[in-house]
RNA sequence: CGGGGUGUAGCGCAGUCUGGUAGCGCGCCUGCUUUGGGAGCAGGAUGUCGGGGGUUCGAAUCCCUCUACCCCGACCA
């Protein structure tokens, strides 16, 4: 990708609406812009990070055996009265009518939706266990949204919903999905940790939070330094840090978290509420127990930049970085060297398979240089014709800020590998 | 919803107390110069001063009202 045919949109200025670092760098990295309260337009460079995510969740998922599918974001309210939750969500539920004067509302979740079209085409034990999930946008009414991408009213989550005959059977998938949760959290380059959880609205008997580990989290999460156990601080109110690990495996340490995945085994609270049984191998309907499985795609992004930047922007993950790599030219219109070059590394790179952003703009090196740094961009190759005169182009990596001179002639393999 | 704060150009802000018809920096457009870390000079465009109502000869400024947004609390991916 050209600059000079893209849309940067980068600022220099912090905007005033911003207060988390997140919320901060990407407005000014121009990843998004804000329409309302907890409603944000994503640009295309925020786009690009989306869809990244998105689409290593998606894999992770498959790899599982979970099938994709696409639900509706209206909802029709008689599922929410028929579930019980209608008056226990609250204004949260975004309710109106259609034109008929029926109810409906906009999905913050999907556990009634699955529910009802699993109950009307799953008959049979021998169609489960299952597992279905989407990567949709959800809404929620929130309270008072904030913190930019962080906590919004419109966010894009990857929710799955899986159907079984039996408790153990349910366990077995809570586990793979717990397996596969850590691959995509792994694959997206967070450090993150799996945390006991408390159900809270959604419901069941068992949960699991997935943490990414930022100072700036919203939820304390306690862990062993010694075992396994780990919990959200909700559940264990008096415990601090120093405290015997409650397994009696260690002292408890605390760090802050940003939860981005939440799995639960719902047992029958939904399946029962909507009568969503199959026959057994006895030929009796069997009540299906459930679990449900969420990410959230859209936090993802605001957290992964809460866990890694420095004071010159963000410094993203390769899995998940708009770009891999940034060739800034430096004075391109005023060298034939150096634009011959740039160009010549830019198709190199492009037949590759890597994704470059090619700085063809006519700007000084500050602002290209803090530019690309802004936008996190892993690898840049900075193009000036003396070192070019002697073959020689210099790399900077982002992460580390170290630099060095590279032949020319040895540029791609030297990212490929 | 309770408490606090802010709305003036794309972004950051001054001007409001003490009323006189809107300004600064950055960005944007044109030209020349400059070119290894957010350039310089010259010229230029952009504002229903959040909306409505009132007071006044005159309102960004004073009064009433509505609204949007941000921060702190209870909720959540």
């Amino acid at each position: 990708m050209r600059t000079s045919q893209y849309f940067l949109a980068t600022q220099r200025e912090t905007p005033a609406e911003a207060e988390v670092i997140s919320h901060q760098l990407m407005l000014r990295a121009g990843m998004v812009r804000r329409l309302a309260s907890g409603l944000y337009t994503w640009l295309p460079t925020g786009l690009r990070v989306l869809q990244k995510v998105t689409q290593i969740v998606r894999e992770e998922m498959n790899n599982s055996g979970a099938l994709e599918i696409l639900m509706p974001m209206v909802q029709p309210i008689e599922l929410w009265e028929e579930s019980g939750r209608a008056e226990f969500y609250g204004p949260e539920l975004l309710r109106f009518v259609d034109r008929h004067q029926r109810p409906f509302c906009l999905g913050p979740t999907h556990e009634e939706v699955v529910t009802d079209w699993v109950r009307q085409n799953i008959h049979s034990y021998k169609q489960l266990p299952c597992n279905f999930y989407q990567i949709q946008t959800k809404f929620r009414d929130e309270i008072r949204p904030r913190f930019g991408i962080m906590r919004s009213r419109e966010f894009v989550m990857k929710d799955s919903y899986s159907f079984h005959l039996t408790q153990d059977c349910l366990e077995k998938t809570y586990q793979l999905m717990y397996t596969t949760y850590c691959k995509i959290f792994d694959r997206l380059g967070l450090q993150y940790r799996a945390v006991l959880a408390d159900t809270g609205s959604i419901g069941g008997n068992h949960s699991h939070e997935f943490h990414v580990l930022a100072d700036s989290g919203e939820d304390s999460i306690a862990f062993s330094n010694e075992s396994n156990f780990a919990s959200n601080v909700e559940l264990l109110p008096d415990i601090k840090a120093g405290d015997p690990s409650p397994d009696g495996h260690g002292q408890i340490e605390i760090k802050r978290g940003i939860e981005v995945g939440h799995i639960f085994q719902l047992g029958n609270k939904y399946s029962s509420a909507l009568k969503a049984s199959v026959l057994d191998p006895n030929g009796q309907p069997a009540i299906m127990t459930m679990g449900c499985y969420g990410i959230g795609v859209s936090r993802i992004v605001a957290a992964a930049i809460e866990q890694s930047h420095d004071e010159r922007g963000i410094i993203w993950p390769a899995s998940i970085a708009p770009f891999q790599l940034a060739i800034v030219p430096m004075n391109l219109h005023k060298s034939a060297l150096v634009q011959q070059t740039a160009e010549s590394l830019y198709q190199q790179f492009t037949a590759a398979g890597i994704e470059v952003l090619f700085d063809d703009r006519k700007e000084r090196p500050g602002v290209q240089f803090a530019d690309m740094e802004l936008l996190g961009i892993p690898h840049m190759f900075i193009l000036g014709e003396k070192n070019l005169l002697e073959q020689k182009v210099e790399y900077k990596c982002r992460k580390t800020g170290e630099t060095q001179l590279l032949e020319l002639s040895e540029c791609v393999d030297f990212i490929k590998q």
